[in-house]
DNA sequence: TATTGTTATACTCTATAACTATA
DNA sequence: TATAGTTATAGAGTATAACAATA
């Protein structure tokens, strides 16, 4: 491998525009596995602690208003909830202004899980982070807020 | 919500170390979604591409160095192995010198879908990335490269 | 008719455990 | 015994298509 080299690929140089789409893509996925793989708490997966922290925030919302908030097709957001549901971590209830709706909220022990979860769910990577220095963070933050509008649908 | 506020969530701004992971986190999380769900070449998935394009960059290699690599496992190397063969784009020989390790290489056909498919794959996250300014792409560059670093293993 | 959600089904990605062949 | 790879199995996450209930 040429020593000019700073990736795997020999157009990998984040600095050309193909190549920061090579490196971008590489770094989400390992670093989107890593975050799935952390699953310090047994009781839910990071799909279900997605959705309990959103409810949490939020209130009670619509499986709609949750498939959308989380961009996922209704059939998915249906199985998360299904499972959440089986744990009781959630309620489901239909609106009574709207049978056709489904109104989601958490149960107690759903507002439990998702307050001791965030924390230990955190850990790997808020370790990883404090390794950082602060300037590095900043550009993370920088990043995330850029990736944040990119993602979002146009 | 406070109008302080940049996220969905109260403790979420980016600049905090919470929120950093938080924002990271979801960013991260979405558009490793959205990458995986771009497969405009309906022959081959992201998982296999990416194999693809190691081989070509680095020439053959065992299945172990391909697992190490992509840091998964080695079984789950083996079922993308098994499906590009099946595809005809890798052969899998034994290394005479040590029969038990399996040297992969692209086909001439995987060499060709490989080149062919790069620019289509990379539309997506392209074009997204073309709307941004220098100043943005410049940050999301630093940003890989840093990743790149944390998600090393120590 | 249009909308909301569910059921049925299938595919991708990944893992762990147990095994085989070779060193 | 140790290593490289495979087979068997399972679970998470997601999708599309077809459907039911309600508006």
């Amino acid at each position: 491998m040429p020593v000019s080299e700073t990736s795997s690929f020999s157009d990998g140089d984040p600095r050309t525009r193909a190549g920061l789409s090579i490196e971008l893509r590489s770094a989400v996925l390992l670093l989107a596995r890593r975050i799935r793989q952390e699953r310090s708490d047994e009781q839910i997966t990071h799909s279900e602690y997605s959705v309990l922290a959103i409810l949490q925030h939020y209130g009670p919302l619509t499986s709609g208003k949750l498939a959308e908030h989380e961009q996922v097709q209704p059939p998915s957001m249906t199985r998360t909830l299904g499972n959440l549901e089986k744990k009781g971590f959630v309620k489901r209830a239909e609106d009574p202004d709207d049978r056709r709706q489904v109104v989601v909220d958490l149960t107690p022990a759903g507002s439990t899980i998702v307050e001791d979860t965030r924390r230990r769910r955190d850990a790997w990577l808020a370790r990883r982070l404090d390794a950082l220095d602060s300037q590095q963070r900043a550009t993370l933050a920088d990043a995330a807020q850029i990736l944040r509008v990119m993602i979002t649908p146009q």
